[in-house]
RNA sequence: GGGCUCGUGGUCUAGAUGGUCAUGACACCGCCUUUACACGGCGGAGGUCCUGAGUUCGAAUCUCAGCGGGCCCA
């Protein structure tokens, strides 16, 4: 192979497309059968196919995709399998958004219909950003949560919590747009400032109805819906009402007086009307104290029948007629103006309501999930405790239904006859409610009218089977619970992580994975979350017009390491593309100067046929092997890539090649030799070693050196015989050579300005090498210069003094220095040092002091360098 | 308000188990076009290690408090 082959520029753009288009990517499948590797089955978490591959993900990404390259270079048999968790809100709005509608105009068949139509299209966009970004998945493995053939171990999966009593159906609080008639998460509640009226009114005492407690409530219209006015415990003004009843005005309802805590007596009266729902301090007392329930609110905003004669009326509507009955019934006595925080429906503005309806459960139960956690090792350590607190702090169990309809349907009829609940049988899975009836007669009343539940499953009932769906649950193989790795971000340990926990210890009472690997959140250039709001956004496409994927992918392995946050910076990106082309640069110096050596001459090169410099290359090249096989072991991608980035520019480029030019180019064949199979070895071996982080340019560099791709080759093994001071030398023929540079640019001289002469004297080191690369003619010579060597400063030992003289170590150490460097070096040679500190007089040992010298040159027209023990004298 | 996390030259960052001159990158300045590379090489300048107190002979490193940023959750 020669230079003239091999292109001065490296065209990334063209390269890296060109392997994307001919990798089999069948090389990175998952082996079923394979009984002789072991297993390396990674939990992708399914992204949501919003069209759009972001920055943060690709982080995620990155992380996984070397982790799943290293693990196949070692051998590992890896599943790295690709899933997109389709189901949710978002695409229902857009798709409302798109074809103009509400997805109540449409039949629900036909609405799901457009959001898996769209879901397709997302889903091809972006397939295509990680086949370009290089990520090496499985797509043998690949599932998308909405189709039946997921979907049904979504329902399976639920049919099993429930036959294990993990499933409940029960009555319980949701946050409600009134407008768009369907729960809503509590991420999805807006707040805004508002200013609304605190109504000041009297309860009377029902034992005694001239007997008057104050109440203050910004909620009149829920009176209807009140079950107890609750006081602070500690609030002298009540005691004598607690335990006792009072009489809800217009509506006559007797209510209990019951202290809480939780009742601040500062504000209004302090005396609180607890109501179903007002906020979500009513949903606690009405729990804690186990209050009746009544609902006041319909799904449309409205008020019902409890409401009596306001039955009918809007909210608005229904407060201003009773604060207008209150006052012309007295009741009212004052109204004030309240600053509050009122949740609104993010999409519509429509303030919520907290109503209570049936909903489905799935117990939680917290021991089980910390001792599932307490298995499982956390990357980094400390993001256990994130789900530690979030679970140990648990109030409710975990709502499974949504008032949906792009999601998993909830495999449930209810009896009309007689409101059985009738869960579906295995064999009819999987089915969707809506859609069909089911195949038997109600089992208690034998009737055959049923509707289906239209309520669907929260989509993180289909995200958080994953980890089984991926190890072969409910598939033809067998299971291979629990896989090895799940990586994801630290925003979702709370949900993604923690209902995947709970789901794998419900179903199969394992553990979903070994480890977990979080990963941190990526901020803008400017340090702040990404946000359309900030103009902030970058995405992967915008790094890859610009500059490479494999650059991209530097700036994922150095950005910062694994769980903290990382921000975006070109810089990162633009100083990746310059170690490309200096690999690149080195690449083709090294192939260039072959000459035909290769494999096979490597494999039968005599190692002890190497020069000093070669040994020295080979030793820090293990090095190298050791440091990222050790980082990567323990995921620290960014120390991983630091190490072969130092290695490459510094060691290799700036030293190796610089030293190794005099014998490449020269006569000596023996020299030629050593240096060829030196600069093989560690070009091979990086080619291997970057396979990981850059695959585009590993496969590049590894088509003109190996046979197959860089891909299925094994990870780089260390090189054998060399010798122990290896690393010794080279640092002396190293810190020699750049010396002399360093006193050329001090003295203004061109690099290769030829020097008359140069001596080194007390280093037994290959002076060639050194003198080609100083382009001056150099000797060697043994024992120390015939120059006055003098001791110009005393270095006190600290580690030693330290713990020795405790509180007077200060003394003895100044002492110390300021002995004459002379004296102290006299004292040094004779084996024992004294001092005199705080009046007394202390001996100490030879090695409690070091001597710094210095030589002179005594006259002649000659300059004098040091690197340690050897001494360097420049003949002008 | 709670939990977690971070705070090191202009910017970003390394710095387990406390020890002599605090690492590197980018930017900056000077010199150098030498047959891999000027997207380069060599050299240089630049730091109250957030603040305060404490432990210690000695703290960027340990403890406490405060200030400030980030994320998640109320």
């Amino acid at each position: 192979m020669t230079g003239s082959e091999i292109p001065k520029e490296y065209n990334a753009a063209e390269i890296e497309i060109k392997w994307m288009n001919e990798w089999d990517l069948s090389m990175y499948h998952f082996d079923w059968a394979d009984k002789t590797r072991p297993q390396y089955i990674i939990d992708t978490p399914p992204p949501y196919p919003t069209g759009n591959f972001h920055i943060g993900n690709s982080l995620n990404w990155c992380y996984i995709d070397f982790v799943a390259r290293y693990k196949r270079m070692r051998g590992f048999n890896v599943m790295f399998p690709q899933g997109w968790d389709c189901h949710g809100l978002p695409t229902e709005v857009k798709v409302e958004e798109t074809h103009h509608i509400t997805k109540n105009q449409v039949p629900r068949a036909e609405f799901r219909k457009m959001c898996e139509e769209m879901t397709e299209g997302n889903i091809i966009k972006m397939r295509n950003t990680m086949k370009r970004l290089g990520f090496s998945n499985d797509w043998s493995n690949e599932f998308i949560t909405m189709e039946p053939s997921y979907y049904v171990k979504t329902q399976r999966s639920f049919l099993k919590m429930h036959e294990k009593n993990y499933v409940y159906h029960e009555e319980h609080p949701v946050n409600w747009c009134p407008r768009c008639e369907t729960a809503i998460a509590l991420a999805e509640v807006e707040y805004r400032e508002n200013v609304t009226k605190l109504n000041f009114l009297y309860f009377s005492l029902a034992e005694d109805e001239n007997e008057k407690v104050h109440i203050a409530t910004s909620r009149p219209e829920l009176l209807c819906a009140c079950a107890a006015v609750a006081v602070n415990p500690d609030d002298a003004r009540y005691g004598k009402f607690v335990g006792k009843e009072l009489v809800v005005p217009i509506f006559g309802q007797k209510v209990p007086v019951i202290p809480d805590v939780d009742v601040d007596a500062e504000f209004g009266t302090g005396a609180v009307m607890i109501c179903t729902f007002g906020d979500k301090q009513d949903i606690r007392w009405t729990k804690t104290h186990n209050l009746k329930i009544t609902k006041a609110i319909d799904r449309n905003g409205k008020m019902t029948a409890a409401a009596g004669k306001y039955e009918g009326m809007s909210i608005p509507e229904c407060k201003a007629n009773i604060i207008e009955d209150l006052r012309c019934n007295g009741f009212l006595y004052e109204q004030q103006d309240l600053d509050q925080n009122v949740g609104l429906c993010w999409r519509c503005k429509t303030p919520i309501e907290i109503l209570s309806e049936m909903q489905w459960f799935v117990k939680v139960n917290p021991e089980e999930i910390l001792s599932g956690a307490d298995q499982i090792e956390w990357i980094p350590e400390y993001m256990k405790v994130r789900l530690e607190n979030w679970t140990s702090t648990m109030e409710w169990d975990w709502c499974i239904s949504r008032q949906r309809i792009f999601a998993t349907p909830i495999p449930v009829w209810y009896c009309n006859k007689c409101n059985e609940v009738l869960i579906a049988d295995d064999s009819w899975l999987p089915i969707d409610p809506t859609q069909e009836k089911p195949p038997v007669a109600c089992p208690k009343c034998g009737a055959n009218d049923f509707h289906g539940e239209t309520d669907v499953f929260d989509t993180w009932m289909d995200s958080s089977l994953t980890a089984l769906h991926v190890s072969g649950w409910d598939s033809d193989h067998e299971l291979r619970l629990p896989t090895q790795l799940r990586p994801q971000g630290h925003d979702i340990i709370r949900t993604w992580a923690f209902y995947t926990i709970l789901r794998a210890k419900a179903i199969e009472n394992k553990i979903p994975w070994d480890t977990i690997m979080i990963n941190g959140m990526v901020l803008g250039p400017d340090g702040h979350k990404m946000s359309k709001s900030l103009g902030n956004i970058i995405s992967p496409e915008d790094v890859l017009i610009e500059h490479s994927a494999d650059a991209f992918r530097q700036w994922g392995a150095l950005g910062g390491s694994v769980g903290s946050d990382v921000m975006f910076r070109w810089n990162d990106v633009v100083s990746a593309s310059r170690l490309i082309q200096k690999l690149w640069n080195i690449y083709r110096f090294s192939l260039s100067n072959m000459d035909g050596f290769g494999t096979k001459d490597a494999a039968s090169f005599d190692v002890s046929k190497l020069k000093q410099i070669d040994y020295w290359l080979l030793s820090k090249l293990n090095g190298l092997i050791d440091d990222v096989t050790g980082a990567m072991e323990v995921y620290k991608f960014d120390d991983a890539f630091k190490a072969i980035r130092v290695f490459a520019w510094d060691v290799l480029a700036d030293n190796y090649i610089e030293l190794v030019k005099g014998r490449l180019y020269g006569a000596d064949a023996d020299g030629k030799a050593a240096a060829r199979f030196t600069l093989f070895t560690a070009v091979s071996t990086l080619t291997k070693i970057l396979a990981p982080f850059t695959p585009f340019l590993a496969e590049e560099m590894y088509s003109r050196i190996g046979e197959g791709s860089v891909h299925q080759q094994g990870w780089p093994a260390k090189i054998d015989g060399l010798p122990a001071d290896a690393e010794e030398k080279g640092e002396l023929i190293k810190g020699i050579t750049s010396a002399i540079r360093c006193y050329k640019s001090d003295n203004k001289m061109a690099l290769n300005a030829p020097l008359k002469k140069i001596e080194i004297y007390n280093a037994v080191v290959d002076a060639a090498d050194i003198s080609n690369t100083v382009t001056s003619p150099t000797d060697l010579i043994e024992g120390a210069p015939e120059f006055e060597s003098v001791p110009v400063e005393v270095k006190p030992n600290m580690g030693m003094l330290g713990p020795m003289f405790r509180d007077k170590a200060g003394a003895v150490i100044g002492a110390l220095k300021a002995l004459p460097p002379k004296e102290a070096e006299e004292m040094k040679a004779a084996g024992k040092v004294v001092v005199t500190a705080g009046g007394e007089q202390i001996e100490l040992g030879a090695d409690s002091i070091e001597i710094k010298k210095e030589m002179v040159s005594a006259g002649r027209e000659i300059e004098i360098l040091h690197v340690d023990e050897a001494v360097i004298v420049i003949v002008k």
